[in-house]
DNA sequence: ATGAGTCCATAGATTTTTTTTATGCTTATT
DNA sequence: AATAAGCATAAAAAAAATCTATGGACTCAT
């Protein structure tokens, strides 16, 4: 036979009672299965724990030295079961995300913020990088969870794609505000905001203008578009942005909002995919803030479709 | 349903070798035993530590954090199982000894070297005090062991008392060393080394003489007898000295030894006991030495009979 | 003293838990 | 397609823990 936890227990009570029956009525068992316990793990410590003296038990120094030790076992495993069980119930837990930029001024930190709202114990590390970091960071193992512009085909990565359909932005008070889809050909000729270089957007926009024969006017050249809201606001131009960074101005700009946002034609896609690595299980916590991103997504989506009533 | 060791080591074994038949096989069991045995820690968990995917057993993030805890447990648990049978086996503990000075000089520590010699891991304490001292110290659970005077009857002391005989030092050439016995009255007047004041010794020897008439001259007075051995052998004095020091005399002075121990007449008794606490068990330990000072207590006062043969 | 009450150990009966045997399903390999 | 290996499940068997009953040792209060 061999160390039970039981025994171990049961010793814990026996030398804080003293006795035996004592024990027993603690632990909720007779006195004999709590004596034979107490012998029985005297016989396999090979050290007499207690001295039978007359009808009562006497501690003996090494019972001393072994209480240490049980006490300590004790209550590291049952740390460790605690901590296993929240766990389980997601209030323990690592979970470590990296974002491109355009989700992670506001749209990420929103959704980490509301996601560890009722688990105080979980620590979450989030870094914004570009996507192709992202890439290699999740497939490596050492992130989570990623959110990047769709990669090319990984067998180290578990790829969830979400096509995002770019929006026009413009001020509330521009004449155009009125029309509730706006196309290319509307925009000709006029200023804009793009993204800098041959970014993706950039290129479909472009795509998008051509096909339309409209004017493509590219006024301002930037590295993303959180600051081209800015200069829309200010009348300077228009702009057809992603909808993870248009949704963030009704984050930060909670009221007297000066811009509307409304779907264009044709349509620009920006293809983003959750990444996951292939080679290990998605933690508990990775896949329950995956449920929350997918939903995310799924919703922005959504939000700026000219048919849906708009629910911020 | 409570955590079982068994468990937790067939988790580790799971783990190690990413397999539940494997894990069978090095833990001598059959496979639908190990693997309900995971399956039950799981459901005590509540959280899933393998994924089966495909027939295999894939790790989930919670197992590998579990894991580090069961190694920590199991680890602990070994250690402290090991050190409890090598405490059984006297390989492991403390002991705390307190010694009378006349014993401190060469028995206490030869008896604890000796003692120790095939017990590398036991740490030993040994303290020279007054005897008053060690009465104290071992009353009140100090010290382990005590070897002192005789102290009156104590209720927080085991006493076991040893009457030892004192015996007569003279040099080897002395003239009165061709007798077996020495008597008070062969000493009359001859200069004496003494303990100082009314050290129990002093008195029972000027009581030895004052029996046989014989005049006793107390030349040195010192407090304890180890210097008189160097003034007998310069032919100084004679001196009536226990046999704790006399014994230690052929401990120090191995080779061309110039001192000869005669039994002495009337009776000069020491009586010293070992000094337990009684409120608490004897350690192990304790009681293994508590063996070797009886057996040596029981050797010295034979040592100097003068019809034994004598063995160093 | 003596009788009631408490404590612990032991033994046999009983219940609970663990392990095994037997089997089926799935996947990988040849 | 056949074979082998892996895992889960169910029923049977074995092992372990627990309980009931009892006896001996001791304490305490009558």
């Amino acid at each position: 036979m061999n160390l039970s936890i039981k025994q171990l227990e049961a010793f814990r009570e026996v030398m804080r009672t003293g006795s035996i029956s004592e024990a027993a009525r603690i632990l909720n068992r007779t006195q004999p299965a709590v004596s034979s316990l107490i012998s029985n793990l005297e016989e396999e410590l090979g050290v007499s724990l207690f001295e039978r003296q007359r009808g009562r038990l006497i501690r003996t120094p090494e019972a001393r030295y072994f209480l240490e030790e049980t006490d300590a076992i004790l209550e590291r495993l049952n740390l460790a079961t605690r901590t296993m069980k929240e766990v389980g119930h997601l209030q323990q837990g690592r979970l470590k995300i990296a974002c491109m930029p355009a989700s992670s001024q506001f749209m990420m930190p929103r959704l980490v913020a509301d996601f560890v709202k009722d688990k105080p114990q979980v620590k979450v590390s989030l870094m914004m990088r570009a996507s192709s970091v992202i890439e290699e960071w999740v497939a490596s193992q050492q992130f989570d969870i990623g959110l990047a512009e769709t990669p090319p085909p990984n067998n180290a990565l578990i790829i969830n794609e979400f096509e995002l359909d770019c929006v026009c932005v413009m001020p509330e008070d521009d004449p155009l505000s009125q029309k509730s889809v706006i196309e290319a050909r509307d925009l000709s000729g006029q200023p804009l905001a793009v993204l800098q270089e041959e970014h993706p957007n950039l290129i479909a926009t472009r795509k998008a203008f051509r096909k339309q024969k409209a004017v493509f006017n590219p006024r301002f050249e930037l590295r993303n578009f959180q600051p081209a809201l800015k200069l829309v606001e200010e009348g300077l131009c228009y702009c057809i942005c992603d909808p993870m960074t248009a949704s963030s101005y009704f984050d930060y700009q909670t009221s007297g909002q000066k811009l509307v946002f409304r779907p264009f034609l044709p349509v620009v896609r920006l293809s983003v995919s959750i990444l996951q690595p292939s080679h290990r299980p998605a933690s508990l916590l990775a896949s329950a803030f995956n449920d929350v991103l997918v939903q995310a997504l799924h919703d922005l989506n959504q939000q700026f479709q000219p048919d849906k009533a708009f629910t911020p």
